[in-house]
DNA sequence: TTACAAAATTGTAATCATTATAATTTAACA
DNA sequence: TGTTAAATTATAATGATTACAATTTTGTAA
């Protein structure tokens, strides 16, 4: 059984092509998509696609924590799958959202609060590497 | 010289009672109010105001680095005055954006990655003790 | 298999936060 | 007090996301 069809099923989804295609777009590409990138990808293979379908596909595996909608850019979500927990880099410039391998270690006293805890994020902004060097 | 006329004078910013009002409103209210918000609340004593305005001053306080935009929810932004760094926590029930007052210390490895840093945001969701307790 | 009910997909229209525009007013300064 | 650049205003436009209703598909049970 294909990876993300398992994943499907433990979650007890319905399996479709659609949520597969999404699953598998989210898992291969590290670039942080929005819907409207995925869906335009995916349509290219598959012309019947709809952009409503990318919407419901994300919000079904988000509401399941298979993917997590990241909002570092104040206008338009970006997903990535959920795996280990780090920290995101936003460019200002090139819009670019790099992935930064570490995660904040104060996170276990937020049990002081009497929050309960289901998501942490983490956001930094500026100039990425590349983008200083094309400005100098 | 009122405090505010001071923060906008030191930024080489026009004075005008509009971004006066706005300020105030952030410096006052510790609530991280969105633009609408804020607006609804100053047309009540201005009935002048207009929305536009609200944006337009929010737009130039950030850029001065006076003010920060939260862009917790995914929504819509939500303001803070900057001042010690601190977290955020978004119950994801009511809505509310509660101060969380640590910060990360792994921020400082971020100057092994090469990217120029501007900003840090570290954005937590669950549900609120608030919440939590009316929900049981 | 076949049939059925619940859920997913589709295309379109609606929503809502934010931005663009152009006319009018105001703040800063000589 | 007059001039000029910038701020304000009302309105229109944009763009991401959601609502909706008709159609199709999935999972399951006869
Ligand atoms: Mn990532
Ligand atoms: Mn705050
Ligand atoms: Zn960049
Ligand atoms: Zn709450």
């Amino acid at each position: 059984m294909e990876k993300y069809v398992k994943i499907l099923k433990d979650n007890n989804m319905k399996i479709t092509s659609h949520r597969i295609n999404v699953l598998r777009y989210l898992d291969k590409h590290c670039t942080h998509p929005t819907a409207d990138q995925i869906y335009t990808d995916l349509k290219t293979n598959n012309p019947s696609l709809s952009k409503t379908t990318v919407y419901n596909a994300l919000d079904a595996l988000e509401s399941h924590g298979i993917i997590q909608a990241i909002t570092i850019s104040g206008s338009e979500l970006h997903y990535d799958i959920t795996h280990e927990m780090h920290h995101h880099f936003y460019c200002k410039k090139c819009g670019k959202i790099i992935d930064i391998e570490f995660c904040c270690p104060n996170i276990n006293k937020m049990s002081e609060y009497g929050h309960e805890v289901e998501e942490v994020h983490g956001y930094i902004k500026g100039i990425c590497k590349k983008c200083i060097k094309k400005g100098s």
